[in-house]
RNA sequence: GGGCUCGUAGCUCAGUCAGGCAGAGCGUCUGGCUUUUAACCAGACGGCCUAGGGUUCAAAUCCCUACGAGCCCGCCA
């Protein structure tokens, strides 16, 4: 088996050739909901930045939150109210739930907060304060008298006619406040303004510091000179001869004198079988949603082990388990491939909570609780589960309880009743004497472990067993003619205990739980007639 | 119509840049600890590397063509 390189790693060499300082830039627009398809744009930028410090780059990553963008219409998670902002920057609108300084910042603020939480630390830039700090007033100046060029650049390179009163430029209206609706009718360079006209009715005079913003197509090749940017991670919908990036780049080294940065096009998310997540088919599964059922780590695997031109299909359900299970046993061993210590290395997010307790194992013991967290530290403990972290084990706690709730199929699901199940009707005389003779030997016991628990049930086929011969006692038949398979005793256990045939492997199901509540529930279950 | 990316075991994917015996995890099956229903361990099964052609001593890997999937070319990142 050859040495496998991470594609981070690799990538990182492939930039270093060009240099050793180097700024690895991100952005997203905060328009909506930030999901974890956005969330492979950060990681993935994360990824590289880490490989190029660790090859002995002098490296930063920016994060540009472009919040000077117009609201493109009513989003189905907006009312009404908000049909009048459409056009307007986004730093400019209300916020939604009437708590942020605007609507921008509204959607920034737990986008900000699942970075942190990610280990990405970003420099952080926002849109629409660049423009209003006069830090484009050159760029724009140079798109304006470049004007015939760059349109020259976009007709060649995407094959799109452009409109004869076209501008790199879009002021926002002194009257109305949008900038979808104003056209360009002259600029002076000397006093940095630009006259326009609007659809509302209105015409004037903006400055060139915060009196609008450049197009996309322009503003992003502006942006790579005006901040320095030498690696940028974009989707795949850039990516494209005639996409943005194929103008820009064109744009950054014609018109501006920047070299356009080194790309990392990355591809999209799915979600399970419902296609390519994205705000407008509403697929998405937000990435603070997300960070509540899974370790942040685990969420930044899910980025890391796929190289970014694979999408990636992610189903938070069932499927979810295995992602959680490899990422456990990867995490568990410090041995192994040099390939699998880098996945770990770079799947790191700072700040973790270690619990030995596997996640699967807390969906049992969830369950078993009720969701009571006071409860689940005792199962803890029950079990033999050191109790130190108590923090992290109630984050656990919390991630499993949120997973049921919202992406878990009911196969996983249970719920220990509190009064006997009326299934327990259906018990046949063996699983009843069954039942009969296990709470008597928990009763005479004294504490009982998974493995103990485990080995009473299957001792019950054993002939020599006391539990065994207790059943032959209660059906009063001689042993010989005692037939008892096991898997009719698990049965019986799970009817008694659950109301259906299945459920948790019984050994260290039935630990968790108190040994005086499963002998009387046995008891009960052994005579139970509806 | 033009272009980009992907196609490898039942499933999720490494390996393709730099050609050298076809890989991992999960699942399945078998076996083990007197004994494992969703916590164990070991082993096995599993493949026309989407198809066809080309280059080469040698191709999953490089080149061409086709098919399939997703996406872009509408200044909706």
């Amino acid at each position: 088996m050859t040495e496998i390189t991470h594609w981070a790693d690799v990538m990182a060499e492939e930039i270093l050739r060009s240099g050793k300082k180097h700024l690895v830039a991100t952005g997203i627009t905060p328009s909506g909901h930030i999901h974890i398809g956005n969330m492979r744009e950060v990681v993935t930028a994360d990824a590289t930045y880490r490989a190029l410090l660790d090859q002995g780059a002098d490296a930063e990553i920016i994060y540009v939150a472009d919040t000077y963008d117009p609201l493109r219409k009513v989003y189905p998670f907006l009312d009404e109210s908000f049909a009048p902002h459409v056009g307007k920057p986004i730093s400019e609108i209300p916020c939604p739930c009437g708590e942020c300084t605007s609507y921008a910042e509204h959607f920034l603020k737990p986008f900000y907060k699942a970075l942190d939480r990610l280990g990405i630390h970003p420099k952080i830039y926002r849109a629409d304060e660049m423009y209003k700090q006069g830090m484009y007033v050159e760029s724009i100046k140079t798109a304006l008298l470049n004007r015939d060029k760059i349109a020259h650049i976009l007709q060649e390179h995407s094959g799109k006619e452009v409109t004869a009163d076209w501008s790199p430029f879009n002021p926002i209206c002194n009257k109305c406040a949008r900038l979808t609706t104003t056209k360009v009718t002259g600029f002076d360079i000397e006093a940095e303004t630009v006259n326009y006209v609007c659809s509302c009715g209105d015409n004037g005079t903006v400055s060139m510091t915060g009196g609008g913003k450049l197009t996309w197509r322009v503003d992003w090749p502006a942006r790579w000179g005006v901040l320095g940017v030498t690696v940028e991670p974009f989707g795949k919908d850039h990516a494209s001869k005639g996409g943005s990036y194929d103008t820009g780049k064109a744009i950054s080294e014609e018109i501006y004198g920047y070299k356009a940065p080194y790309p990392v096009v990355y591809e999209w998310i799915m979600l399970g079988t419902k296609g390519a997540m994205s705000s407008s088919s509403g697929v998405v599964v937000a990435i603070s949603d997300m960070l509540e059922v899974l370790p942040p780590e685990i969420l930044r695997y899910l980025i890391i082990r796929t190289k970014p031109e694979k999408h990636i299909r992610f189903d938070p359900s069932l499927p979810l388990l295995n992602l959680v299970d490899e990422y456990e046993k990867l995490s568990a061993n410090n041995e192994g491939p040099s390939y699998n210590r880098r996945l770990k290395e770079l799947s790191h997010a700072a700040g973790i909570c270690h619990t030995d307790i596997p996640f699967r194992h807390m969906i049992t013991i969830y369950q078993v609780a009720h969701g009571d967290l006071d409860r689940v530290m005792k199962i803890v403990e029950r079990s033999g589960y050191s109790t130190k972290n108590e923090k992290c084990i109630l984050e656990l706690a919390e991630n499993v309880g949120k997973w049921l709730d919202m992406y878990a199929p009911d196969m996983v699901k249970f719920s220990v009743k509190e009064e006997i199940p009326v299934q327990a009707a259906t018990l046949n005389a063996t699983q009843r004497s069954f039942l009969q003779a296990l709470s008597e030997e928990i009763d005479a016991a004294n504490e009982l472990s998974g493995e103990d628990y485990h080995n009473l049930v299957y001792s019950s086929q054993d002939k020599n067993s006391s539990l065994n011969a207790r059943m032959g006692r209660i059906m009063g038949i001689d042993a010989e003619e005692l037939e008892v398979r096991t898997t009719e005793m698990f049965k019986a256990i799970y009817l008694a205990v659950l109301g259906q045939q299945s459920g948790p492997k019984a050994g260290w199901f039935l630990s968790s739980m108190e040994k005086e509540f499963l002998a009387k529930r046995f008891k009960e279950a052994a005579s139970y007639r509806p």
